[in-house]
DNA sequence: ATGATGCAGGCATACGATTTCACCCACCAA
DNA sequence: TTGGTGGGTGAAATCGTATGCCTGCATCAT
């Protein structure tokens, strides 16, 4: 068919169609576009550049679109920390909902201090080009974002870490939507859950089946966000008066965090009945503890996570946990960002707040006190 | 600072260096490419443009470098199963590693069936665009690439399924690596591990343990990939002259496909002494069933996984695995297509194959046989 | 003194699509 | 016949960057 041509150029231009047609770049633009053109066009006209065009196989180029100011489809998921399984499965969730919408989802990741380094080695590539730019440092932190490539930026989790990030974003045009903030001032429109709801809901599944020595393992991230540990506190002090002192564990957000955290919990000489986590991969690291140690759960210990990531309803055994709806939060924030990309950028810097409720979910991991 | 100004043009162009330097575009650009320029520049007409950039927060525009056929410094990644834990080490690893290089990552997945309905939804957006653009599904499926918006593509997983994806791969002009290409067809350049070597290393070690029963859970791929399974039934010929009959058990490739195949398995008149997983995700179905029918492990059943994915250390019990070294792959695979991406088009489909070996991880979940 | 060299930098154009403006033509009313 | 009028189309500017080609201006050798 068209066999050598498509050697030379594998996708053609609308000036290919336009020549094979028979008509004006322009009007293949017009026609191409499907924009609600404020000039008419010919049926008959609009048949036969539809025809060639797929005939040759014609892909609009996005970058040549996105030069002209339009959208590029693409929507930027900046996150905080990519090993975290969590964030794995909010990214599947994002990807899929992006798509439906569709957009596509550029990652970036915000390096921790590796500014430098990550400048460097992409000196690899670019030559003398990363030292010659200005501001190179600030240029390797916004890495993704590369304004204006992107429609609109998708912040997951805490970006506390990374102020010159959100400054970068606060003066760029982007619509921006936050997820999951933490301690992120609430300058974009942010959706979250209701975290206190579900530590609450946990905690009430333990008291329910007769703990009193509840141990609370948080999950500490670089600043401390301390919603989830506060509501525990809250608690503890509303059902029994106090909290039992050294019952609260900070630890990394990693499976060895959860599991060094147990250990801690069950050297005191009043170890807890009951551990409340603040992610189900601490969780999963105290499940993992407390098998090493010889604490069996649910019998000695029972242990409630949150989150509900998927290995949770696998774990041996099967984790008690506060499901958090990762769905309805990724595909509001989602269409809330479509939204404001194609919103007037006035319009789009509202921080407007959602909450969602998370729920309790119950498997084996917990039962009555013995 | 630059107060209204950023109002109303957050990123200043190379025409503002240029009128804010006294100097032409051409050498604003000639000197913030870095690149070795045909036409020397006076160093100090240097210094004076970078700093201009500088106070101006001049960032390059992508989408103009790459509408001139400059790379864009994005590597799109396909994933067959994005809930599938060991691809979301891959991507993480991915995304590392291309930002080292200067990259960037978009993701894409690869809709089942879903041409249809994607392309639906996304026309929410286009208005009647998606309709009137020529051979709509084929532009869904390839929706990530977008030919020439990628500098690379990178292909996870098995492929099979979406030859047209493949075919458009073929057609363009993008450079493809395929990782653990599966079934595909080795039409690009190919990284993969060497999961024969892998699954006897892991077998090897049950035999070490005493065991004899020793059956096999194979996660199916949608495409029989059974290079694992042959492994397997290779390496019980070899050892005791046949395969025990109904010790193949195949399942999805989910924590509740390796639940159910163990329960099939231990239902058996003679149930098997050791587990050997096709890969890690079914593996912890296999505890986790395993704990739920009250089969010890690794007292009862030794279980070898294969990929050695995060939680994999810290199941109960911690799972022995086959190590996948993810990182060297994917190290080799982004620096792989790094360089295909600056090198001449005819140099690119040479389908190279590069084999990483993986190890054998000793945990707690397998044990001599009683 | 003068053409040859080399250094510095500007001009113009290309990239592919969008969009504004202008144009042509047919048909209708006056 | 002529001045609309409006439908249908094309030419050209534009977006921001990269680059081939050309032009000044010194300096240098002859």
């Amino acid at each position: 068919m068209s066999g050598d041509q498509s050697a030379k150029r594998p996708v053609p231009t609308m000036r290919d169609i336009a020549a094979a047609a028979a008509v004006s770049q322009s009007t293949v633009s017009r026609v191409l576009s499907g924009a609600p053109t404020t000039v008419p066009i010919a049926p008959e006209t609009r048949q036969r550049v539809l025809r060639t065009a797929r005939e040759l196989g014609y892909r609009p180029n996005p970058l040549a679109r996105g030069l002209r100011g339009a959208s590029t489809n693409l929507i930027g998921a900046v996150v905080r920390d990519f090993s975290d399984p969590f964030f794995a499965g909010v990214i599947e969730a994002l990807v899929v909902e992006s798509m439906a919408h569709g957009y596509n989802v550029v990652l970036g990741h915000v390096p921790g201090r590796a500014g430098e380094e990550a400048g460097d080695r992409a000196g690899e590539k670019a030559g003398e080009k990363a030292a010659a730019v200005a501001g190179e440092e600030a240029v390797a932190l916004t890495a993704v974002l590369e304004t204006r490539h992107i429609d609109a930026v998708v912040l997951l989790g805490d970006m506390q870490e990374h102020p010159q990030l959100l400054a970068d974003l606060r003066n760029s045009i982007v619509p921006v939507v936050a997820l999951w903030p933490g301690t992120s001032p609430r300058e974009f429109p942010t959706v979250d859950a209701d975290d206190r709801a579900g530590i609450r809901a946990g905690l009430s599944h333990l008291v329910s089946l007769g703990h009193k020595r509840i141990a609370f393992v948080n999950a500490e991230l670089p600043n401390d966000y301390r919603v989830r540990e506060d509501a525990y506190l809250d608690f503890m002090r509303e059902h029994f008066g106090a909290v039992p002192p050294g019952y609260v564990e900070r630890c990394a957000s990693t499976l060895a965090g959860g599991d060094a955290a147990l250990r801690r919990l069950m050297d005191r000489p009043d170890p807890p009945t009951a551990v409340a986590a603040s992610t189900d991969v601490v969780a999963i690291g105290v499940l993992h503890a407390a098998h090493s140690v010889g604490v069996t759960v649910p019998g000695d210990l029972s242990v409630v996570g949150f989150d509900d990531i998927l290995i949770a309803a696998h774990t041996v055994p099967a984790l008690t946990t506060v499901r958090m709806p990762i769905s309805e939060i990724v595909g509001y924030a989602v269409t809330q960002a479509v939204r404001l990309a194609r919103e007037p950028v006035d319009a789009q810097r509202v921080p407007t707040l959602e909450i969602f409720k998370p729920a309790l979910t119950v498997r084996d991991s917990t039962a009555p006190r013995r």
